[in-house]
DNA sequence: CAACTATTCAATTGTTTTATTGAATAGTTG
DNA sequence: CAACTATTCAATAAAACAATTGAATAGTTG
């Protein structure tokens, strides 16, 4: 029956399709900034370190396969991602990427030992400690991104507006800061910043679509 | 700090790697078999209708990315997924597909009205018929597959000894046939030649891997 | 150890994909 | 409506990829 083998040429064919958006690097950063709020080109062009062209050009990929989306504001194109399961399923490609390619494990932990001590702080015992009012939680993405969700009892601080709110933070608690997640270096710089002024602070690794799935799964667990 | 532009391009480019393991269709189907259990180069090869050559390159790129292993046994080299999560994030992968491009739920419902009435079983309502003893549910796959893992409470007919056990089967009972998953025909052709020979059936849809998603989701959704 | 088997390797070809450039478009602002 | 802005389009050149072929390898069997 070859009629069979047509039917999944083609079915596969459009897997593909998705597949394809996530075979460039670029494209996955890409992705990832979406998954964070809607952003326009030039400003994704910035982020990436590409061409305006070269982005647009990925973007129009992405939104051949429907991951993202766009509509016009003024004369700015925004994009975002087409649906939240789009950034659920960047965390299952992190996820199954960190565990199969020691790789990444090794550029992550260069990081961390680029600047001492920077050992993150883990989930659980930042909910346990936040819950005991210990520690202050910081956002330090920019403010439009903290507004599109961000993790219960953040605060937003703006990375550029560390420095201007350093004596407004309580002296008696340690800080705790996050931002886009795993692979975003802003909760690492503001850590360094903390310190550096000797207030004690750590960094969570998680950003927001991991503590959702942190979340979903610790409540999986304790049945 | 170009340091940081250059961190996230290394890391990116390791998440790529998997990505472009998936940006090809045959990669993709190749995988997709392989997430049922072991199996020879050669019969990668009569599955997908590709020639010898062009699957061990493949089954290479997968290697290379560690989605596939492999080990010796005879003078064949047998395959398999590296990781149960390989298996777990195809599925993912499926999902999110299905939700964004339209194009696949078609060429699904294209299958399913070219021969009538293939409308599958829901999952929910099978569990409860086969608890009440009203169905029976035919595990069509060959064997070895079975053997690896299978829905429990099924039985394995592989699908070229279906028409012998035909008189083996419960007349009372529904027959309800599920194979490798929803883009595997096998089930669908078990129902038919069920159905010509006057007998009740069913189709499911999900394979085992679907299966275990579905428990571990209302598991989930039950509290 | 010779014949055979299953798989991989290497070289080639044709096809896709990527980045880059400069021009075109749509929309806004003075 | 002219100047300006953000984005897209189109054309190109360079690079990466996929399928094919035939030879090479590793392992098995008579």
């Amino acid at each position: 029956m070859n009629l069979e083998r047509q039917w999944k040429d083609q079915l596969y064919q459009e897997f593909a399709r998705i597949g394809k958006c996530l075979s460039s690097p670029k494209r996955l950063e890409l992705i990832d900034l979406l998954a964070q709020g809607p952003k326009a080109v030039e400003q994704l062009a910035k982020l990436t370190g590409m061409s305006v062209a070269n982005v647009s050009q990925h973007l129009q990929t992405l939104h051949e396969s429907r991951l993202v989306r766009s509509h016009k504001r003024g004369n700015f194109v925004i994009y975002d991602i087409a649906e939240p399961s789009v950034a659920e399923f960047m965390i299952s490609l992190h996820r199954l990427s960190e565990k199969q390619l020691v790789e990444i494990q090794k550029l992550k932990s260069e990081i961390l030992h680029h600047s001492v001590n920077m050992e993150p702080i883990a989930m659980e015992e930042l909910l346990v400690r936040m819950d005991r009012g210990e520690v202050v939680l910081l956002d330090v993405r920019p403010e439009d991104e903290y507004a599109m969700g961000h993790i219960p009892g953040a605060i937003s601080v703006p990375m550029e507006e560390l420095e201007q709110h350093l004596t407004s933070l309580p002296a008696d608690k340690e800080i705790v800061a996050y931002c886009r997640g795993p692979y975003c270096l802003m909760s690492a710089q503001a850590v360094e910043i903390l310190k550096s002024k000797g207030i004690k602070a750590a960094r969570l690794e998680e950003g927001v679509h991991e503590w959702k799935r942190y979340m979903e799964d610790s409540k999986m667990s304790s049945i």
